[in-house]
DNA sequence: TTGAAAGCGATACCAG
DNA sequence: CTGGTATCGCTTTCAA
């Protein structure tokens, strides 16, 4: 910057000017200036600026205090990177909302402070109330992104987390193909108010009905994503339907699931579809007790959450190919090692 | 650190000295200074010190300059990196040499000035030649890591890239899965050298044979990961086994496959997986000439490399969970969208 | 419309 | 062993 300022024959004030494309600089100047980054081949030093701009990167999550394996690891995963965050300026906070609660997630939205946070990560259900209280919170001057569960689309550019849709036709896929001459299949869905769990279940049936035209769905049980409640279900829809080929677990809750097969079975001509790599879909992974594994990866979501807050904030570019979160296959032969810092 | 100064009555550069455990301080000192430090709840400005430092981090690419559609993208993504990158004080540099050419790589290292690079990313076929290479540039006090096909034992922890054995055995159990009742099996592989290869071929053989032992492989070709030739030996093998049930493309040379397939097709029932997302297998994925893609994300290795490197150079710690490539798989269904930078 | 100068949080060199 | 001080690349405030 002082080599500009001095081939321009300017102040090291102005080239901040023109760098900012801060008002008050005449239109000479402004060529004078970059002429000289242009014959220098100046790149800025973002470190350098945000030092000089004392900036701080205050992010608040809010999730849903949901017990479930998803959210513990999604909220181990927030206080993991706030932890490695602190060295660049950023801190994150975690605020925990009732599930399934608009109001909740409406009231914590709007009792955020503009002065002590710059932009919120939260997981909401879809609803008018939550979308307006989103929009009041971004007037006051917030960055704010959606996480796992879309919100409509005036924020589609931010949304962090997998095409459920898509990853409900990926599992079908797996599924028609891994089921053997029996084509019964049963469904555990999560949430009817979900928006995530409704898309999968969208997903799946379209592409059976595409692709694999003799796989039926013949039952389908809602599981609200309680492990207890599921393990007692299963019984009678097992016995209703001997001939299953096939359960897709498409919400949380497959641990219920898992102890059933376990303590009954075992099923060896099922083919089990579950969604997202927990401790125990791992280790049912590497039994046999289920074969795939449809996982979003909770790292990545905390990661390009903040690193799309952080430039929303900035007002910079972000690389969208980096922030597409990946809808990944698990099978148990390419299952990552488990392991920490070094 | 002014803070820490002035609570523990000390200069400044006395907590530099503390806090970098520069030698020469009294023991009374350090602790005066590592109590003010907790007190403080201080936390190190990593970007201000690398400013003061002006830190640089210079770092190579030696790659193969090969040109099919892996190393491409790979070289692409090395291109791009170094683009964001050079707002971090970090510049990327490429250098190509000749393929399953242990000399060419084994004098490129010998030719790196230290004082021109800090680190270095290699892919290179194993020889002793070239880790007594890499023994040396690290003795010149680089960071060294090694691409896509792993270096032996001791650069484990420096290795980017898949364990090939496990690709080999994912792509494995999907075969099995998805051949109907004709289980014979084609394989085409790289090159014997390439330790990457090798690898997925052993896994491959090792699975099948452990789960599914109606699949048999019954024939195998090398294709040297050239489509042409690919393409040229195909018609031959297919007209010696008709009752071909799965191909396994285990290297590069994937688009001989696929105009062959195209060609000459459709197969409906002919199981087929890859290695690799290029723009090629993901057509052909799309139109069904392909049913999966097995692959390692080649922007993902770039950046891990990098992070690595600086993390090296550094002397700091990383999260390894973070730079573990993973194995993906693809399906028609679970494709990344392509896009680019907003 | 432009410039001078102080300062962000850390490092490094030279004195004492 | 310890302290003072210039400096890194950029922003910001105050004057001119």
């Amino acid at each position: 910057m002082n080599d500009i300022a001095r081939v321009a024959g300017v102040s090291l004030a102005t080239v901040d000017r023109v760098l900012n494309a801060r008002a008050g600089v005449r239109d000479v100047t402004i060529d004078k200036v970059n002429k000289a980054i242009e014959e220098l081949g100046y790149v800025r030093d973002t470190a350098a600026a945000n030092l000089a701009r004392k900036r701080q990167y205050r992010l608040l999550f809010i999730i849903p205090e949901t017990t479930n394996e998803f959210m513990t690891a999604l909220d181990k995963k927030i206080a993991d990177q706030g932890a490695r965050l602190i060295h660049q300026r950023t801190t994150l906070h975690r605020q925990k909302v009732p599930p399934f609660d608009p109001g909740a997630v409406v009231a914590a939205l709007d009792a955020i402070d503009p002065d002590q946070s710059d932009g919120v990560a939260l997981i909401a259900v879809e609803t008018p109330e939550v979308c307006e209280a989103v929009q009041r919170v971004r007037d006051r001057g917030l960055a704010v992104v959606a996480l796992v569960s879309d919100l409509p689309s005036s924020d589609r550019d931010h949304f962090v987390g997998i095409d459920n849709i898509a990853a409900g036709r990926t599992a079908a896929r797996l599924m028609g193909r891994f089921v053997g001459k029996r084509g019964d299949i049963l469904v555990i869905t999560g949430s009817r108010l979900a928006r995530d769990h409704v898309e999968r279940r969208t997903g799946f049936d379209e592409l059976l009905a595409e692709e694999f035209p003799e796989v039926k769905v013949v039952a389908s049980i809602e599981g609200r994503d309680d492990p207890a409640l599921i393990r007692k279900m299963l019984p009678e829809v097992f016995a209703a339907h001997p001939d299953l080929g096939g359960v897709y677990s498409s919400a949380a809750g497959t641990p219920g699931l898992i102890r059933f097969l376990e303590e009954t079975g075992p099923y060896p001509d099922l083919a089990v579809v579950a969604h997202e790599l927990t401790p125990a879909s791992r280790a049912a992974l590497g039994s046999g007790t289920i074969d795939v594994v449809i996982n979003q990866d909770t790292g990545h979501i905390v990661r390009s959450a903040t690193r799309l807050l952080r430039a929303t904030v900035d007002r910079v570019p972000f690389d969208r190919t980096q922030e597409r979160i990946r809808i990944d296959i698990y099978l148990k032969d390419n299952l990552p090692q488990q392991g920490g810092v070094a």
